[in-house]
DNA sequence: TTTAATACGGATAAACTTGTCCGAATTTAA
DNA sequence: TTAAATTCGGACAAGTTTATCCGTATTAAA
């Protein structure tokens, strides 16, 4: 469903605001061991989540990751999942087509628009806060 | 959501099953050319559904593919996509974890089941006849 | 029986995604 | 001021998916 990029852009993010509440910052080398994630791969994907604003970057020793604890809240999994694999879960047709549209369906245009709002509206909905704390309270887990 | 070879797959299939109908066999050139795709590649992928026993081939001249008319109504899409994808869709955990269930989930284990079963289940429920008569009626297209 | 049309199969290439490496820049702390 | 820790950026390597090429086998028709 998704990339592996987004995939770990998507848990990084998580455990940064997991520990931005407690004002602490992360290092890459922390988030990948965490996550459980390749290091070098992951640092590009930071990059971009940085590109996009949607967390913080500290260069230098004692640097690292962090998110403003006042917007954990308010970053939704579609601006994670927009910033890393663009809108092509948006747009685009199911079965490939150019031209799709209502006026112009792919054989399975209306079943496919179904499963895509509901998609959509389920990355829209969630933000970050809810994951984090999931994780917190050990409902859900980042690895293993 | 799908990959270019499942694209495909589902185009081709509908075509062929068109086409059936009328008891005409249908090229490879024919297919690929109808639905916009490249030739060679569209022939691994159809070989696939041969193999899978979706779709029948006959060698030489004049030969092509078809589907028996009598089950193009009970082949679903889930059967194409598992045939050409394998079932990557129904296993996996939408954030790549080894280990990710009810007991043990990932952040967005039951947002991505719901969407997942609503996909599963579409899949299950869309047959070969349905998708073959829209396009025969005008009503979708497989390309432009 | 020859020729043409076709599916089949293997090898290879191109493109994209995933992953690694390394040097440069930046910052903290000794 | 030096050293260590870290992010950043570019180049490269490996793996996967997508796509092409070409020869072989098979079949129908001339």
């Amino acid at each position: 469903m998704f990339s592996k990029a987004c995939e770990y852009g998507i848990k990084a993010s998580i455990y940064i605001a997991l520990n931005s509440y407690d004002g602490i910052r992360v290092s890459l080398k922390e988030i990948a061991k965490e996550i459980n994630s390749p290091e070098a791969f992951t640092a590009k994907i930071l990059q971009d989540l940085v590109r996009h604003k949607i967390i913080n970057s500290v260069k230098g020793a004692h640097g690292g990751f962090q998110i403003e604890k006042e917007n954990i809240s308010s970053i939704k999994l579609a601006q994670i999942v927009n910033a890393i694999d663009g809108d092509s879960i948006y747009h685009g047709c199911g079965l490939g087509l150019d031209v799709c549209d209502a006026n112009h369906p792919c054989p399975v245009h209306d079943q496919f628009i179904t499963i895509r709002n509901e998609l959509k509206e389920m990355l829209e909905n969630t933000n970050l806060e809810q994951l984090a704390l999931d994780i917190k309270s050990g409902v859900s887990f980042l690895k293993l």
